[in-house]
Formats: structure tokens, C-alpha cells, sequence
DNA sequence: TTGAAACTGAACGGACCGGTTCATATATTC
DNA sequence: GAATATATGAACCGGTCCGTTCAGTTTCAA
């Protein structure tokens, strides 16, 4: 009794719990799953759960911050900040697009616009550590870039965010109203070089 | 017993559960409204509820269908087909971000995508009478603006998709993820400068 | 006015869920 | 091997929700 607003880190069994918590939630979000399922997936007791979590809540704020936290390691990988623009906005686009489209970042993108009522800062902790690293990064090339005269842009924030619009063009629309959500290497390739012709007919010197 | 796989349309309440329904559903989502909640808010027994639909869900299916229609109706609104492209992107343009950025159309956006899992078909019936038709009327305008050799396009799917998203740069995170979602018209005005400089600059003569 | 159809309100059954408890069992440490 | 920390599972509680039932009331048409 008494403190119970905390997380038990310690024990023997506290990553199975967190390994089940993300599986089920992943799958079902959060009022879909059930402390049972959870606890059956992870092959552990109820009881032992709530030795670790005292709560659904914070359980699921827990997944969701270490996915978050994955998701912004992940998108660490470096850019090369001096090849040209075609280059090395294909790059960015091809790895903004391939979490986009994968099974988790759906996901994820779905827990966080069906909780947003209910977690309002988890849309918020996911946009910060995972789109708005990308978003940054490619603000600081296209400044590099610009500084190289190879664009010229002045509202680089704008500019960034078009081009992330850019790539999502049909692909996204299918996907999130499950249109025919299952796409191949020409369908994707074609829109990311469409997103990188139409900025660089804006933004090319 | 025995029949009750269909709605009942006759009746003196019928639109009453209806508007009741819609009130709830979009305020709450699925999971998140009671049938007692909906009942409250029709002025309506629950019982009456339940002699005229047989199910929670195909209540909110039948809600669903007449927000889409009601939607699709509203986005009728001519585009006028012979002004220079900038001005009818811009009115395009504004016109969808009104309806992205309403209330209603976000909670509609928001419901598409949480209950993606448990009406499969909401989604695509959302984005066929909505988000689709305008894409289609963007195209037919782009064509004929092509025709009288304002702009050059190869591939029109893919620039009226890549109008759209350039529309929502900036905007669609910032509510999507819960990030300061509210919008002066500056800031629109800017996202629709923005979006219509970029598509001239690649397809413009 | 009369009779049928529609509506009400309240209660109820069955299911599920989050969270707690506890007696028992297992693992770890000294 | 004894003592202590950890885990088990099954039962249980209070609550919510969907959907049904039913006796009684209102509405409306003939």
C-alpha cells in the first residue's frame, strides 16, 4: 500500500512485462487490451505485473516512451551532409518512408491518433523524438546546401515540412484508410522521386 | 426475434436516435460512447434504440455513411474551371484545409483511424465520398488548365496527390500529434502560398 | 372514443475489465 | 539447507457496458 504512483524496475521479470505490454498494446491500443492478455503474453501472473506496474496507465505511457526513444535512435543514422541535394533528399525520403510504412509505425501513428484524448503529450513525445529529429536534419542540410549554393529557399521551416509532406503523397492516403495499403518499389520509388523533382524545381538554383 | 440484421427507417423518432447517435459517436468514438449515453442524448429510451437499429455498430456504421454523404454533398461546391491556376489552387486549397482543420473533420479523421481495426471499410468509404472527389476535380481542372497550356503535367495522379499533401505541410502534424493545434489564418495563408508556389514551380509554363 | 402502434423507464443477465488478495510454490542468497 | 525475496494462479470485488424484457403510458389514426 501507500507509494504506488512509481515503476518497479527491479526483478527478475520486469522486461517480460514491458515485451508483453508492447506486444499487446501494439496490436490492440490501449482500451483493446486487456491486463490479461498482457499478462498472458508476457507468461507472467497478473499479480506479478502489478508488482512492477501499479497501473494500465503508466504501463502503456511505459511502452510508449521506450518505443518512442527506439524510434529516435533509429532515425539517428547519419546523413551525408555533403552529397548533393537529389541525393541525399532521396535518402531521407527513403527512410522516412520505410518507418512510415512499416508494420510498427503504423502502429504507432494509430495509437497516437486513437489516445490522443486520452494520452494528450504521447502525440507530442512521439512527434518530438522521432518526425521532428528528421525534420531538423534535413533543415540543417538545406541550410548547409544553401550556404553551398546549391538551393535557395527562405523559409526553410516551410521548406521542411514540404518535403515531408512530399513524400507521403498517395502513399499515405492509402494507408491510413486502408485503400489497397500495400505498395511496391515502383509505386514508392515513383513518389519519392516526384517529391524530389518538385522541391528541387521550387528550391534548385 | 428472428429479423433483426436491418435497420428499421420508419417510426416518429427515428432521426432523433439518429442525431443522438451522431452527437455521441463523434464526441467519443466507438468504444468511447455508451448506447445509454446515446439514448440520453436522443431523448429517447433505450429500448426505442434497439427497435430501431439492432446493434451498436451498425448505428454507427449508418452514422458514419450519412457524415461521409453529408461531407461529399458539402464538397460539391463548383471550382471554378476557367480561372488561372494559381487562383483556383488557392481556393481549393482553402477549402480543404477548412474541412481538415474543423472540428467535425478532425474528429471524423480521428475515428476513420482508430476504429481502422473494427470497420475496415469506414476508411476507404470515408476517403471515396471525401478526400477523393476533390483529388478527382483537382485532376479534371489540371487537365483542362494543361489543355489551355497553363500548366504541364505528366503525371496527374500523382500531382493532385502531391497538391493536397503540400496543403497540409506544417498543419497536419502540428494537430495530428496535438503540437499548438491552433492556427492563426497567417499561418494558413502561409501553408497555401507555400503550397501553390511549389506546385507552380514544378508544373507551371 | 377506441384500439393499435409506438414509446418509456427501470430493471436485469451475462460478459468483460481493472485491480486486489492470498495461500502456495519457486528461486536466490547466505 | 535455511531464510528471504519473488512469482504464481485462481478467486474475488466493484464497476461498466451491451442488449433484452416487460408492464405501463403516450401518441395517433379511424
Amino acid at each position: 500500500m501507500a507509494q504506488a504512483a512509481t515503476i518497479l524496475r527491479t526483478g527478475r521479470k520486469f522486461d517480460q512485462v514491458l515485451e508483453g505490454a508492447r506486444e499487446v498494446f501494439l496490436a490492440s491500443g490501449f482500451e483493446g487490451a486487456s491486463v490479461d492478455d498482457i499478462a498472458r503474453a508476457a507468461g507472467v501472473s497478473k499479480a506479478t505485473l502489478y508488482s512492477y506496474f501499479p497501473d494500465k496507465r503508466l504501463l502503456f505511457m511505459e511502452v510508449a516512451r521506450l518505443e518512442c526513444q527506439r524510434q529516435a535512435e533509429s532515425s539517428l543514422q547519419t546523413i551525408d551532409t555533403t552529397a548533393p541535394p537529389r541525393v541525399v533528399l532521396k535518402m531521407a525520403a527513403a527512410r522516412m518512408l520505410d518507418f512510415m510504412l512499416s508494420e510498427f509505425g503504423q502502429r504507432v501513428f494509430r495509437i497516437c491518433v486513437a489516445e490522443a484524448d486520452r494520452f494528450p503529450d504521447l502525440g507530442r513525445q512521439f512527434y518530438e523524438t522521432g518526425p521532428r529529429m528528421v525534420r531538423e536534419r534535413i533543415k540543417q542540410y538545406l541550410r548547409d546546401a544553401a550556404a553551398r549554393g546549391e538551393v535557395r529557399i527562405d523559409d526553410y521551416d516551410l521548406a521542411a515540412d514540404q518535403f515531408a509532406e512530399l513524400c507521403k503523397a498517395d502513399l499515405f492516403p492509402r494507408w491510413v484508410f486502408n485503400i489497397d495499403p500495400h505498395f511496391t518499389p515502383a509505386e514508392i520509388d515513383r513518389v519519392i522521386d516526384g517529391a524530389v523533382e518538385t522541391f528541387m524545381a521550387r528550391y534548385g538554383v
